[in-house]
DNA sequence: TAAGGTTACGGCGATCGTAACGATC
DNA sequence: GATCGTTACGATCGCCGTAACCTTA
């Protein structure tokens, strides 16, 4: 047994059992991993994988047991890097953040800026995805940290850490009906609706508000990016549901923002990483000074 | 960085930074481990080891914490091969209980027989030891189980399981006058006493009783075993202060025991294992014979 | 001088890449 | 025939062992 082989199976699992796409991540070639996984096989005495043909199709109750074990080995042995490193230099590295358009655009700028100042050799890179693939790129290591609002709370194998409470609002142009009187659901959805795919910016959130009175809603535009829907807005499409964090009072003087604290509930950014990975220092003063951030941004 | 350098780290811990004793553990020479060392420490850019001379004599601040990642990656990797070989035949292999003198000959005996029965191709090591060393093998792998009644307790990385409480008690000849009245702390401790080395079968606990009280016991023999100490208080050297589960009605005949249950504190006889160590399903259920024995054995 | 560690060097074997072949869609 | 995997074979490079040397108790 040795570490490629280890390294081998979390790839495979990755590239769903492809061992040609495997060996490329790994670069060799691909007769390579065929012959390392067929020791790694033989050295355990039964096989880890399904396999139709030649191919492989799954694994066997076996090999998901092993890939547990496997999972921590490639973790430990990324924290033992990354510690190594973070002991020679710690303002010097790479710093990977999943995060969605709202978040990225409207919270993260303040943090970011602050945090570049601290640490002007740390490279960053954003990663932008939908919520549901944050945390998939957590745990490919394609992503450091992820911020975002939804679908973190189920995962157990997370550090969660919440930011900040934030509410949906209504941005409409300022000759909107909606403008004069107060604002219900039931007046809500009698407009066009444009507003976030689901599984974004708290999306769900809406959905669960209007079901729970019964209430249809007609979304005529639904996009990942706050910013796509107000430009529709202005073109009249219909009445926007984003984020009120996503409202900027110098740029969208054209829009009238009213709040849905009463209406619908609060959501929760919150800032994610895997449990048991260590993060170099310059990456846990990252999550200080978005902590630090959450609390001046609201 | 490969399994085998991750595996030296720990030997030499293990050896407490002898390289030439670490090679001969890892059956290769001396200058292969110096050489492995080198390299590894090489690719992590900082030294592990502190050193006086060209003698390692500890392990750096990086060392430190890059052992635990050793840790578990070498528990991880040694689960594996354990899960394969419990998967390809789970009625096979070796189990290590660690214990001391008074639970392997009083206790496990009945559990240790109905195993046997159960699983005639296990083999069975029983590794005798002093309570403070039953931890240490368990770390290093020399035992797979430990039971004992002493210093399982503060141990954060131990599964812990309680099998029987049980007191200890006083052992005399026929014609001792303790036979007579009732027994206290205070006439005990009037006599020369005979019982266990400090640290073994719940001596802690009989010291921290007589103390309370103020009485100093005057300790003419103490040793590891149950029976020495019957031994020589047939010889008449004094009064034997034992745990009852060492009396045997049969054998003891010429002995009389009186219960301290009232005067001393119970012990509790635990099983212990690692924490993520994966255990053979054979062990797994030598641990639940263990705790029906136990059952059974109050 | 014994015990522990380093360095240089030669040999062996593990593992890779090339390449030809087999299977499956 | 495109994709995916296996097997055979030659070459290379990593790692070990031998051996000579260094350092400290």
């Amino acid at each position: 047994m040795n570490l490629s082989q280890i390294e081998l199976l979390r790839v495979l699992q990755e590239t769903q059992f492809n061992m040609s796409k495997a060996a490329d991540k790994m670069h060799v070639v691909q007769s390579a991993v065929s012959r390392q996984l067929q020791l790694f096989e033989e050295e355990l005495g039964s096989p880890l994988f399904e396999r139709q043909g030649k191919k492989l199709s799954g694994m066997t109750p076996l090999g998901k047991r092993i890939m547990e074990e496997v999972a921590i080995i490639n973790q430990a042995k990324n924290n033992i890097t990354t510690i190594a490193a973070d002991f020679l230099d710690s303002d010097k590295g790479t710093l990977h953040i999943a995060t969605t358009h709202t978040q990225a655009k409207y919270f993260l700028p303040m943090a970011i800026q602050r945090f570049r100042k601290k640490y002007p050799n740390v490279n960053i890179y954003m990663v932008q995805a939908a919520p549901e693939q944050l945390i998939s790129q957590l745990h490919t290591r394609e992503a450091d940290i992820a911020i975002c609002t939804e679908r973190l709370d189920q995962e157990t194998d997370l550090v969660l850490e919440k930011c900040f409470d934030w509410h949906h609002a209504v941005v409409v142009p300022h000759n909107h009906p909606l403008n004069d009187g107060d604002i219900t659901l039931e007046r809500l959805a009698s407009y066009p609706i444009l507003t976030y795919n689901f599984g974004f910016t708290g999306r769900s959130t809406i959905d669960k508000a209007f079901k729970a009175k019964g209430l249809d809603l007609d979304i005529v535009l639904a996009a990942a990016d706050s910013d796509v829907i107000k430009t529709y807005v202005r073109l009249g499409l219909g009445v926007g549901l984003i984020a009120d964090i996503a409202y900027d009072a110098a740029i969208d003087q054209d829009l009238v923002i009213h709040n849905l604290a009463h209406l619908i509930p609060s959501s929760c950014t919150k800032v994610a990483y895997l449990k048991h990975n260590y993060l170099p220092l310059f990456s846990q003063h990252f999550i200080e000074e978005l902590l630090i951030a959450a609390k001046e941004f609201v």
